[in-house]
DNA sequence: TCTATTAGTGAAGTAAAACTGAACTATAAT
DNA sequence: ATTATAGTTCAGTTTTACTTCACTAATAGA
């Protein structure tokens, strides 16, 4: 037997149990927050709805008949599920709870957001939140198959289907010459290159912009690492195009040569996914104080 | 802290079942009988009330996600508990269910409601019936001070405070004489008298018709018993009137004289108690068929 | 590649519901 | 009797939920 269901309302319930743990329909009114016309009336749209009366009249007043307990506690039960569930929707909402898996490449997650990362950890201790560190390509695979929920990278080259690109900052790559050199020199004497590996998208805003400079682009040592590339041209190996808080920071700093193109740091979402609610708050916590001059 | 609840109904909550149990939001709105939009748009209804999004998009479907289950354990909680809450109240409604504290005159209980009383019983196993017979005035007295739901008796000479009275049926009394006779002679003539007591509203309308009929009211024995009444009868202590179904019946009916007066039988409930389900069914029982004629 | 189909959403219009404030009824208190 | 109190009813307004129809976007087929 399908019994259609009462449409009863959470708000209903409410007033039930206000009526029931108050003196008057006045006071359990204010306790809810309405008139007390408008309790009168829900109750009575209660009543019908469950088709069983629950009052008794005592005098002027009403009082909830002994043999309605069933829907009391009913209605007890129910408001008590909400309650916890407007807990958990809250914690949700503000990031508090649950996990928050996010991809950065290195310069996103050292050099240029290490320290609102730790004040966002901080504020959300409840949050557990999975970093992965890597290339900006491994990182957008990693963010379509859902392994990852948020990503920073540099902007693709184009549009990536299934993936929401939102434009974050913009920061400078420098030359870095072996011989410490302060101007370049004419581009037909630049390189050899220690660059990042073709499947980086920075480096393929590197060689656009050495080839319009007119530069030979001969590579001789390819890696991921910026530390590594910094590690090459102390050691004369070749040339190198780095961010400039890459090869700037830390105890042995390169000096810089000139700056030679820009590259657009974004963060990446799947196309179509609800946004993670803690992710939301990070992008946000993200973008608002730029940490450190880019 | 004191969070408001979000105002869900039973009806969202459905929608979320249904879409979760369903391919999709077309086979789960025919489930639910509303229209793929009126889903569509309550799930929408949902999801801002709830204040979290609910659903990914995936291609041009959309699943719920994976960490809304404690959403959806609830509405599945909620529709549940709200299905249990429909059955009991549809047996609420049918009788089927709970106590009847029922209160009788014995005429009612036996010769005129006994076989109703019966089958009543027998179609509502699970309806725990209480009987108690007795005399309108201590029936009622029960009823005022809530310890009976329902009672049939004797109509009350005047109407009494805190009690809702309906007329069932109308009986005759008749008078009974010593010695068989037919026909009663002057009324000058009748009696000694063996009655109901004081107390009885039968005793009231007695009285009253014997006087109107100028006959004289000596009363040589009391009893709230018809069987005891009619017995003194029989052993010629004095004459008697009562009602007939009571006077002529079983193993030794009296022989009746002449028919004094009527008295009618009420159906009577606490006045402003909401009706007893159950007890509204049994009325309705014993009033539709005349089990015997009166 | 164009077209047809399908899943779901948006908009307009309508009916039902919930709310407020004021008038009203019935009970209780003075 | 008068007044205060508890609750209800009524009128009017705002919200909400629903249906139908039009629309967008993804997918399947030719």
């Amino acid at each position: 037997m399908v019994t259609a269901l009462p449409d009863l309302s959470i708000r209903q319930l409410e007033y039930l149990v206000a009526v029931a743990d108050s003196d008057t329909f006045a006071l359990a009114a204010e306790q809810v927050g309405v008139s007390p016309s408008a309790l009168s009336q829900g109750l009575a749209e209660l009543e019908r709805r469950v088709g069983v009366s629950l009052f008794d009249r005592e005098g002027r007043r009403r009082v909830l008949r002994a043999d309605t307990e069933p829907v009391l506690d009913h209605a007890r039960q129910v408001v008590a599920l909400t309650a916890d569930l407007a807990g958990w929707a809250r914690r949700t909402r503000t990031g508090d709870h649950g996990r928050l898996r996010l991809g950065m490449i290195d310069a996103s997650a050292v050099q240029h957001h290490g320290e609102a990362l730790r004040q966002f950890r901080a504020a959300h201790p409840e949050l557990r939140i999975h970093l992965r560190v890597g290339p900006s390509g491994d990182l957008l695979r990693a963010l379509v198959d859902g392994s990852i929920d948020l990503v920073v990278c540099v902007e693709p080259a184009e549009p990536l289907r299934g993936v929401a690109t939102e434009a974050l900052m913009t920061e400078d790559l420098a030359i870095y010459a072996p011989d410490g050199r302060r101007r370049p020199g004419p581009s037909a004497g630049w390189g050899p290159w220690v660059l990042f590996p073709r499947s980086a998208h920075t480096r393929t805003v590197t060689e656009t912009a050495l080839r319009r400079r007119g530069a030979p682009v001969e590579v001789v040592a390819e890696s991921h690492q910026p530390e590594v590339l910094c590690e090459m041209v102390r050691l004369g190996l070749g040339w190198s195009v780095l961010p400039v808080v890459q090869a700037e920071w830390g105890e042995q700093p390169l000096a810089r040569c000139e700056i030679l193109a820009r590259r657009r740091l974004v963060t990446a979402r799947r196309r179509g996914a609800a946004p993670h609610p803690a992710g939301v708050l990070l992008e946000r916590a993200l973008r608002v104080p730029p940490p450190t001059g880019s």
